[in-house]
DNA sequence: AAGGTAGTTGACGTTAACGTAAACGTCAAT
DNA sequence: ATTGACGTTTACGTTAACGTCAACTACCTT
């Protein structure tokens, strides 16, 4: 019997492969991100489930609310429903996406000042004589654009 | 007189500006990510405060927290501080930027989930009969990856 | 049978990031 | 001089996303 790929998990499988707690996952439950089947009172998770898990905690780590969440989960199942709703749901998909980009736009210029920060102090050396970091060319102290 | 490029603003100037209440800056004071000057009582926003304003919000989009907030603009304090913190302040500030690359890779992905979702269904059609919706070329429903 | 491990359901506690209301000061305009 | 717009401090309220018990059940294992 091979242990690696199992069609069913215990709560406590999926919390240690995904680094969350029990509570956790009992908590995306009671808010309906989550519907693993029972035996009796003890949750059996799917592969199924476990994908879903995955898609909700990357959701939480790009910064999502487990409410926004939720939405995102329920526009994939309008997707094959009436054709009405066809349009709100494309355009609510379109804003997250437009949304995600200007996030990536803050990331990449976040990213640029920490490395133009790194840069600059990297090179430092510190002064002989008050032991404070200086730039090794012109003995002066670094200039920093500090925010 | 320019009213454009002022040198100093009220706390509504900044509020009205970036969108956030006055209640948030006194907030932000309050936990030292910010020190404008005072006039009496009432607050005066330098040039440098309202950039310093726009990193901290910047930060708040890109998913830190207040506390992180803080320590990221103390690392830039200490840039220019002891040899001796050099070393650590380069560390958190590399661990940051792999990070935020981290983040920017999930965004990546959930922005290529919500594009292909998209995709998917912007070219479906509803159904003569049933008034769901189905691809034009087979008339049935749709696969949509679901998580 | 006693203990250990893993599961369950309440239900109250906690933290962050403000919201909100009270109670008050200060000018400029009506 | 009173209204109104803007500012202040103090302090309690709120929401999200769990943490943290308690009290219990079920099943092995020794």
């Amino acid at each position: 019997m091979n242990e690696d790929f199992k069609d069913t998990y215990s709560i406590k499988d999926l919390a240690t492969e995904f680094n969350v707690t029990a509570r956790t996952l009992r908590h995306y439950e009671e808010q309906g991100l989550l519907a693993p089947a029972r035996s009796g009172q003890t949750r059996v998770y799917s592969q199924a489930d476990r994908i879903r898990l995955a898609w909700i905690l990357r959701g939480r780590r790009v910064g999502f609310s487990l409410n926004e969440i939720s939405e995102m989960l329920a526009l994939y199942s309008l997707g094959d429903g009436r054709a009405t709703q066809r349009q709100v749901t494309l355009e609510k998909c379109r804003q997250r996406i437009d949304d995600l980009k200007a996030q990536r736009d803050d990331i990449n210029s976040t990213i640029a000042d920490l490395e133009e920060f790194c840069d600059t102090i990297e090179i430092l050396v510190p002064c002989q004589k008050t032991g404070k970091l200086v730039s090794p060319e012109t003995g002066k102290p670094p200039v920093i654009k500090t925010p």
